[in-house]
RNA sequence: GGGCGGUUAGCUCAGUUGGUUCAGAGCACCUGGUUUACACCCAGGGGGUCACAGGUUCGAAUCCUGUACCGCCCACCA
């Protein structure tokens, strides 16, 4: 004998032990053996790998939960359903994490060297990652943890490895020197989509420079039309005008640039100008780049420090001169005074400088995008240096082609549009980063001959020249560069392909927008470029998790909920349904993480409402067997029917809106299904049928409904909210020696088919009547202040045609009623005072209420329903009578119109009728 | 500078192809409730000219144009 359920759901007994249930049944495990010999369709998730260095927020908890409804629903289809967890090393995000531990104690990490250095980064992340992977359990992801990853495993080390080799053979990638984005925090280059642009206000600063004397032409030029930016300093020397709003970057210029085909400055090209504080002088040159309208028309080249005055100047031919440190301070290129200053201190010291020699010419307010380090937020610098990049172009174009002939499909497909245009102007990929933490680059230069070795294994000699001076490049890999190959580094290439041909590729990749570019876009490039198919078949990005104003949910701003703490308070079921109603496609979701109650009561409220139907339902069907449905078909009554017609409609429905991604309308779907039809609803006219002296066949028709419909409700709920419907699902009451569609839990169970079959629409449409009816009645009770317990007859058909009624007989579901709850049904005497209401069918619902009701209340009420419905019935009736509408709208359409006014006009007069009857009193 | 998304009840948001699930849900609010599944509940109720202005249409929250705010993404105009 089972014990008896708590009336409030205790998510702390049953979740983690069911967990761990599941874990011990090796339901999450797939193999590639069980695949081929079950013959079974697989179905793969490769998780968004979160980063090592913290526990998990909210964004995680929604993406998460995402994954493991696809997943679990793929399950109960019968799918093999593959989830492949794991976590990413984050190259930056981690240094910097234990870099700050470091700072605590005094130390950097040039004080406990690289080997100490990544040996503490190692301690850090085997507790950080081990936490990850507890709470991906605690809210109930179904992964399969025998194939958890970690991006610097041995096996994801060698295919990151194998990558980069193969593109260094296909000249795919190489090393160079270019103007990079450097972060002078994290001393490290960036790639393009490190660098997050973020508007500031800031300043464009006037610069004169001072033409030099043998530039005799300047004031033949200045003369001419259009040169304002000309002028004469105070001893007669003629200047130009070049704007910047990094001042302090004129101390690098190698050259001013005027447009080549702009006349106003013919004169001027191949002539010197002073570069003011530096007593160096620079040409100026031509390029098209230069847009003559904007400011002077000239620009200053400053080729180590713009990435476009590098390309000048490489046109140009002229040597970059690099005037910054790493840290971001002016270098020894520059002239004494500015030497070691911070760049920012820099510009303000050029700046008085400039003005004291007269040669700021003015300052104007400038908003612009100034790039900020993604990881540390300080503001990027570009500068000149020796990087590894790869070139993307060759590997975007079968990228762009999945994209474009639907291959990959995108929802919501806007993103289809952003993908595609990032991949037609992809620009080449930075991978090397001046870090200690990540993949090390597998080149090593020869100190005898020069030439680099590249290899898949250490190598220990020269591939060139056989010297054993080598020395491996300091550098490691964006981390990103682990991460794009996890679709078949996941499944152990390039050591087997075992696992890939059987998994690979995958089918839904969900994660947020924000990675679209960094990740995404660049798992798709790989798997053309290794595997020479998409690593997946369809992409769906959700949104962003935000707090109330609509921030963006962080640590610094400390607005984040943490998921854990929303776990034990509320449960993880009531996170899940929590998060995934509010998923809408393509929209964020606000949380206050102030006000956790508001936030998640609803998802806690849902699941003790499940728990309390399936509690009620197992109590009142008991424990002996029950029949099919099959078996007590005959016997099924009309609120049987109705609520096995719903959970069908619901079914068909719950599939399709999973299909499309509409999760907030799965949950939808089953809330209204579950809580307002199966509770609110069937239960409630159940349940003389289970207590009272009910016939044995009546008794035996809803103990089957009922335990039918909660299984099959359980099984749609189960991937949204696992841990109570697995618990409830357990104890149910089995019809005797039936194993069809029997499973050992819940979470193997086969997901639902519908059957049309069972849809029934007299049996919905008796029922909606019905529930039109008996809420007619309660409105009119409450409106009168009836007590719920007072007694009081019913009538149908209204006090001036009592005659006609005859409802009883056509409606057996109203005696029913009449059983439940207090209400009698006579044929009224007529006459009498009451209330009454009409329903949409024309039937009319009276409560005979002499003396307890004021006429002339009941009359203004009258009055004010028949003012409402004749205006309704007007537009109708306009509607009707536009030959246009008749003629143009569909036909379904004009007959629905038809039928509404014939409905209006009934009721209407009905109305009318009332009133005058006790106006008349 | 370009592109995209948003503006619906006090709050958070739904509303698929324009026409009975078109004005909705949850929360909040008001009224009543010791109905033996659930007060994390039940019943009833109030509340929105769907940002604004035009347009298309027999018919617009829904399509088009423009405006105003809010947000995001991309961009080498110094």
């Amino acid at each position: 004998m089972a014990e008896p359920l708590s009336p409030r759901l205790d998510h702390t007994s049953i979740e983690a032990s069911l967990y761990q249930s599941w874990m011990e049944k090796g339901y999450f495990e797939v193999s590639r053996t069980a695949v081929a010999e079950q013959g079974r369709d697989p179905y793969v998730i490769i998780i968004p790998p979160p980063n090592v260095t913290a526990v998990l927020h909210m964004g995680h908890g929604l993406n998460n939960t995402i994954q493991d409804v696809l997943i679990r629903w793929r399950r109960m289809q019968g799918r093999a359903a593959l989830w492949v967890p794991g976590t990413d090393h984050a190259g930056i995000a981690t240094q910097n994490v234990v870099e700050r531990q470091l700072g605590s104690e005094g130390l950097t990490r040039f004080d406990v060297g690289r080997e100490g250095f990544t040996e503490r980064v190692w301690s850090f992340v085997d507790k950080t990652g081990a936490t990850i992977l507890d709470q991906l359990k605690a809210i109930g992801c179904s992964c399969d943890w025998d194939r958890t990853f970690f991006t610097l495993d041995p096996g994801l080390s060698r295919a990151v490895r194998e990558v980069f080799v193969q593109l260094f053979e296909k000249g795919l990638v190489y090393r160079g020197e270019y103007i990079i984005n450097w972060c002078p925090r994290c001393l490290t280059a960036l790639s393009n989509e490190e660098a997050e642009g973020e508007d500031a206000d800031g300043k464009l600063y006037h610069l004169r420079y001072p033409i030099d004397a043998s530039g005799a032409g300047a004031a033949e030029v200045a003369a001419g039309k259009g040169a304002t930016a000309m002028g004469q300093l105070e001893d007669g020397t003629w200047y130009l005008t070049v704007s910047t709003t990094r001042p302090e970057t004129m101390l690098g210029d190698m050259a001013v640039a005027v447009h080549p085909g702009d006349e106003r400055y013919q004169g001027l090209i191949g002539a010197d100008v002073g570069l003011p504080l530096t007593g160096r002088s620079i040409p100026i040159i031509s390029d098209d780049f230069v847009d003559p309208e904007f400011g002077s028309g000239m620009v200053k080249v400053t080729p180590a420090h713009d990435p476009n005055d590098f390309d000048m100047a490489q046109r140009a031919g002229l040597t970059p001169m690099d005037i910054l440190t790493p840290e971001a301070s002016m270098n020894e290129n520059v002239p004494e005074p500015f030497r070691g200053m911070d760049r920012f201190d820099a510009r303000t010291a050029v700046l008085e400088a400039l003005e004291a020699a007269g040669l700021l010419a003015g300052v104007d307010d400038h908003q612009h995008a100034v790039p900020h380090c993604y990881r540390c937020h300080t503001v990027v610098e570009p500068r000149l240096s020796e990087q590894w990049f790869v070139r993307t172009k060759p590997l975007a174009e079968p990228a762009l082609a999945a994209s474009r002939d639907g291959t990959i499909t995108f929802t919501p497909p806007r993103w289809k549009k952003v993908y595609e245009h990032w991949m037609e102007n992809i620009r080449d990929w930075c991978i090397s980063r001046q870090l200690w933490w990540g993949h090390r680059i597998p080149v090593w230069y020869c100190e005898d001959c020069g030439e680099m070795s590249v290899a898949r294994e250490d190598p220990t000699a020269c591939q060139a020249c056989g010297s054993d001076a080598i020395e491996q490049d300091p550098d490691v890999l964006d981390t990103w560069f682990s991460s794009w190959l996890l679709p078949f580094s996941g499944f152990n290439w390039p050591e087997d392909d075992a696992d890939l041909k059987v998994f690979y590729p995958t089918h839904t990749l969900t994660t947020a927008p924000e990675i679209l570019f960094f990740w995404v876009a660049r798992m798709i490039m790989a798997g053309y470029e290794f595997m020479g198919e998409a690593p997946f078949t369809e992409v769906y990005l959700h949104g962003t998790v935000r707090d109330r104003l609509g921030r963006k949910m962080s640590k610094s701003l400390g607005n984040g909920i943490d998921p854990l703490e929303v776990v034990e308070k509320f449960g993880a079921d009531a996170l899940r349904y929590t998060l995934i109603s509010a998923c809408a496609v393509g929209t964020d979701i606000r949380l206050d993480h102030e006000d956790l109650e508001a936030s998640f009561a609803p998802g806690r409220n849902f699941a003790n409402k499940i728990w309390n139907v399936g509690r009620f339902t197992l109590m009142s069907v008991g424990e002996s067997p029950v029949r099919t449905i099959g078996e007590v078909e005959p016997h099924l009554e009309t609120a049987d029917r109705w609520i096995l017609s719903r959970l069908d409609e619901t079914t068909e429905r719950v599939s399709d809106r999973l299909e499309r991604f509409r999760l907030h309308e799965v949950c939808e779907e089953l809330y209204r299904f579950l809580w307002g039809d199966f509770a609110d609803w069937y239960l409630e006219l159940v349940k003389p049928r289970l207590f009272a002296d009910a016939d044995a066949e009546s008794r035996e028709a809803a103990r089957a409904t009922l335990v039918f419909t909660l299984d099959r409700v359980l099984r749609l709920l189960h991937p949204l909210v696992p841990f109570v419907t697995s618990e409830l699902w357990a104890r149910l009451p089995w019809p005797e020696g039936s194993t069809e569609e029997r499973a050992e839990d819940l979470i193997v169970a086969p997901w639902p088919d519908f059957d049309p079959t069972r849809r029934d629409a007299s049996a919905v449409a008796e029922l909606e009547d019905l529930q039109q009816l008996i809420t007619a009645v309660r409105s009119l009770r409450k409106e009168y202040g009836i007590p719920e317990k007072a007694e009081v007859d019913v009538y149908l058909g209204g006090v001036n045609d009592v005659r006609r009624v005859g409802v009883e007989s056509q409606r057996p579901a109203l005696r029913r009623m009449a059983r439940i709850g207090t209400l009698e049904f006579e044929i009224p005497e007529g006459g009498t005072v009451g209330a009454s209401a009409v329903l949409n069918s024309g039937v009319e619902v009276f409560l005979p209420l002499e003396g307890l009701i004021d006429v002339t209340r009941e009359c203004e009420r009258l009055e004010g329903e028949i003012s409402r419905l004749s205006g309704q019935l007007d537009g109708v009736r306009k509607k009707l009578a536009n030959e246009k509408f008749v003629g143009r709208a569909p036909a379904d359409v004009v007959e629905k119109e038809r039928a509404k006014a014939d409905s209006f006009g009934v009721k209407l007069e009905k109305l009318r009728e009332k009133h005058a009857a006790l106006a008349g009193r």
